[in-house]
DNA sequence: CACATATTCAACCGTATGGTTGACAATCAT
DNA sequence: ATGATTGTCAACCATACGGTTGAATATGTG
């Protein structure tokens, strides 16, 4: 169904497909897992993987669209690649919330306790392996 | 891949899940002009259905998906279904960008660009049936 | 009643997605 | 040179996704 758009879209590259790919990335918990160990400072591919019990490879995918998404940038240096948050793309999609918040304000900071509540279930869940200099469970 | 998880979804619901869909939903445009048609007030199922050119049954089914997110509610109403934003998890995909926002905080009002680009190519394609009171097109 | 309207449902189709495995490539260490 | 490490790539698989069509279900209306 993206059939004759899709040559369209590798060539033109509207903001849509920005949110598109910004939103798709962050639909998945692996993903955001993903950034949330990269909002502590750079990782690996292979540190970044190393929470999840898929394969290297599998994780490496979801690299690769968070990369896609624009969300992470990776330098290689020497055989090991280093990704980093790219600041830019989430604020096209926090610029998206602003915009709707002028219509729908209302709650929005007592949903935070979500937030709580995902950290804490993360937290029970992980092995936390090799955690790079700074420990991300500072909060 | 969802498979057995299915089962505990169902039931658990953990804020995980909730994230998925909230952000799932976002991740195509045209839920999110549908979101975008609601910010301005009810509309009907036919209502939100009839900018795009796809089937009712088509459209239908994105309405679902953004009420399986819970960011829009639905009352029967005769033989119409009556379409309405329900903010709370808008709120929570919000916060977030705020918790990510600490670690992030850098360009965000510049982005903002990006919305009035989406809004500018939006109003371009869109033939504007039902077109309700407050156009969000000031800024 | 008969008919049009509003909407869902089920079956189907093609492609995308998330995951696996098994090479391959490049880099570092010995 | 050998070998371990880091990571990619390609093929494959099962399921999810976005869309279609055709029929079914309600609800209004003449």
């Amino acid at each position: 169904m993206v059939d004759k758009l899709a040559a369209r879209r590798s060539t033109s590259r509207s903001p849509n497909d920005r949110l598109d790919r910004v939103f798709h990335a962050l639909a998945d918990p692996t993903r955001r897992q993903m950034l949330h160990a990269l909002s502590s400072g750079e990782r690996t591919v292979s540190e970044l993987a190393a929470p999840f019990r898929m394969s290297l490879a599998g994780a490496a995918k979801h690299v690769k669209a968070l990369e896609r998404s624009g969300l992470i940038r990776r330098t290689v240096q020497g055989r090991t690649h280093i990704c980093h948050l790219e600041p830019a793309p989430l604020a096209s999609a926090n610029a998206w919330f602003h915009h709707y918040a002028r219509f729908w304000e209302q709650s929005l900071d007592a949903l935070e306790a979500v937030l709580r509540e995902e950290d804490a279930m993360r937290g029970r869940a992980r092995k936390s392996k090799s955690p790079a200099s700074t420990k991300p469970s500072a909060r």
